[in-house]
DNA sequence: CCACTGAAGTTTTACGTATAACTTGTTCCT
DNA sequence: AGGAACAAGTTATACGTAAAACTTCAGTGG
């Protein structure tokens, strides 16, 4: 009889039901075919129940040398695209018998600390959102298998990559608001050194210089609706030649510059047009509701999740990037007279 | 010499060392004072720097019985709240020696199935936000101590409960509205079985009945904007004795009745005030800005993960209820004429 | 001079599991 | 009849760590 307060372990079992810890193990673990009969296999199974058995993870991980989990490490979770992520990436590991462990980096989507130290589970890789090279060492100091989401391919040494095509969207809104005649652009910019950001400012700018008379401002804010709010202001207040069009970097900065907007008396989109990209919910709350990219954050974690496991696997992990789409909708017009 | 591809072993870390494996714990353990000398422990220090060594989680976990390691289950993190309160539970538990790995219940804020399936990790404790008796049962099977965040004190038999007032940030929002003049008032309410919802619920119905001649209704919505506009507008659509206040569970459900109004062509706040419950940065995007109650979630975490560090140890987990602030905006208005 | 103390280690063990290697008894084929 | 083949188990071991219990040796006080 196990001590009150102890939980029960295999051998408890074992005694309860006139067996040994191995046939315990075989029958718990579905590998008693041929090896305990099938009523003794009812009966250890019964003894579990009673006891209210749950193996101790500490000890199958060491035993077999792996844990069946992966760390998901994301930039602060202050929006539903890496809930998404982590939707999707959880949902095909379930499906494999692994379970994913969130890490929510401190320090935004910039670089990021080592998170073994906060994540004291044993891990079997790691799936990492938008992290410095520093973090990206101390990931493969542990030798653990990685795979980057929306990192630059040619920077993350041997990891596999699993990328959103930001590139197709960042062209996408262009033309669109090209098409709308647009010239004179403000490039709304999350103030974050990162690469998923550099290549919105790499393909906008690539863009703009094929099309003569185009003009380009950048102005940086951190991510947040409140310092998107302040630096458009600043960038939006001399009158003469104002951008007609703000190409922001996701759909938080778009709001900001909807506040900025509102303060210097311009109307949306009569007098600017906006354009976010990640397409959160904040993109329908807002008045009028923004035109931006769509990115599927779910397919992009179930991406990710599979490419880890193709590297567990040892498998290629290598697929293309996942489409991204332009969801027209009311913060985008034709460009004012004059 | 370790083979190549395996992770070095304290026993690795030992030889090259030249001391005996119990030393190499003992330094690395920092328990060595009196036991090993100066010279030894910074040799042992260096060995284990040039090997890479890493102690082995699950070993340690198995060994001392314990992983130092919580779990924090929330509901789908569709909003920043349980980023905050996830925070907050992190940094406490980081100065503590604790981890915290976080678990989004996929069925959102109502009834979580045992989230015990998918995190593989062994556990010390949990803390649970809104969580029905179903998975509470499952965990308790579990012997787990556990916290619950935002529950009913009365029926979370046994767990230390922690809360915001929740009940009196109602109270401070039914007042504000009544001393503008409110009578008819539309409580646009969640769809989820929860005890929070049902403390809103009560306590405005309560405020209410204590003062004549107002009138209460109720409409409920899954949340989300899209599933607050449609719910809103249907209940806001007849004319004759339409409330003049919407008051929702949070501020999304807000976000989608200011939607619902623009439809119907009601002017907030000058024909309809609206209030919302949590202080999102959604407030601020929205226009114009909302009249909520400010719900600290940094603290949430702190105090429930203060809590659960007290059960851990023997001690009292009770504290009183977090307090909450009303934040007035533009959303909120005197009652218009007639 | 000898018992004693303290420093500086080492040896050994236990944590709970999964599984390889072994044992025993029965059935079946030739 | 004699073993081969198989069912139904058991015994033993390893995973890597932490720490209790033991050893060895040098110095010290009476």
């Amino acid at each position: 009889m196990p001590g009150a307060g102890t939980r029960p372990t295999s051998r408890d079992v074992a005694q309860a039901a006139g067996v040994s810890q191995a046939a315990v193990s075989l029958v718990l673990g579905d590998k008693w075919r041929g090896r305990v009969s099938q009523a003794t296999a009812e009966r250890v199974r019964e003894a579990a129940r009673a006891l209210g058995y749950r193996p101790n993870l500490a000890a199958r991980n060491l035993r077999l040398g792996r844990t069946r989990t992966v760390l998901l490490v994301v930039p602060a979770l202050t929006t539903e695209f890496f809930a998404g992520v982590y939707t999707g990436a959880a949902r095909v590991a379930s499906q494999h018998g692994f379970g994913v462990v969130l890490y929510p980096s401190p320090e935004g989507i910039g670089p990021a600390r080592n998170p073994f130290a906060s994540a004291q589970a044993a891990l079997d890789g790691v799936i990492a959102s938008s992290m410095a090279a520093e973090a990206l060492t101390a990931i493969r100091g542990d030798q653990l298998p990685l795979v980057m989401l929306d990192s630059d391919p040619e920077g993350s040494v041997g990891a596999a990559t699993v990328n959103l095509d930001i590139a197709d969207g960042v062209r996408q809104v262009t033309d669109h608001l090209l098409g709308l005649g647009h010239r004179r652009f403000l490039h709304l910019a999350a103030d974050v050194p990162s690469w998923t950001f550099e290549v919105r400012a790499r393909e906008l700018a690539g863009r703009l210089r094929e099309v003569p008379g185009t003009s380009l401002r950048t102005a940086r804010a951190p991510i947040s609706i409140r310092g998107a709010e302040a630096s458009a202001q600043a960038a939006l207040a001399g009158a003469p030649d104002r951008p007609t069009a703000v190409v922001c970097d996701d759909d938080q900065l778009a709001a900001g510059a909807y506040k900025a907007a509102r303060r210097l008396g311009l109307r949306v989109p009569e007098d600017l047009s906006v354009t976010g990209l990640d397409d959160l919910a904040l993109a329908t709350a807002i008045d009028p509701e923004l035109t931006t990219v769509r990115l599927d954050a779910e397919l992009f974690g179930e991406r990710g999740m599979r490419a880890l496991l193709a590297v567990l696997e040892g498998r290629d992990p290598s697929e293309g990037d996942i489409p991204v789409d332009l969801v027209v909708r009311g913060s985008t017009a034709r460009v004012p007279a004059g």
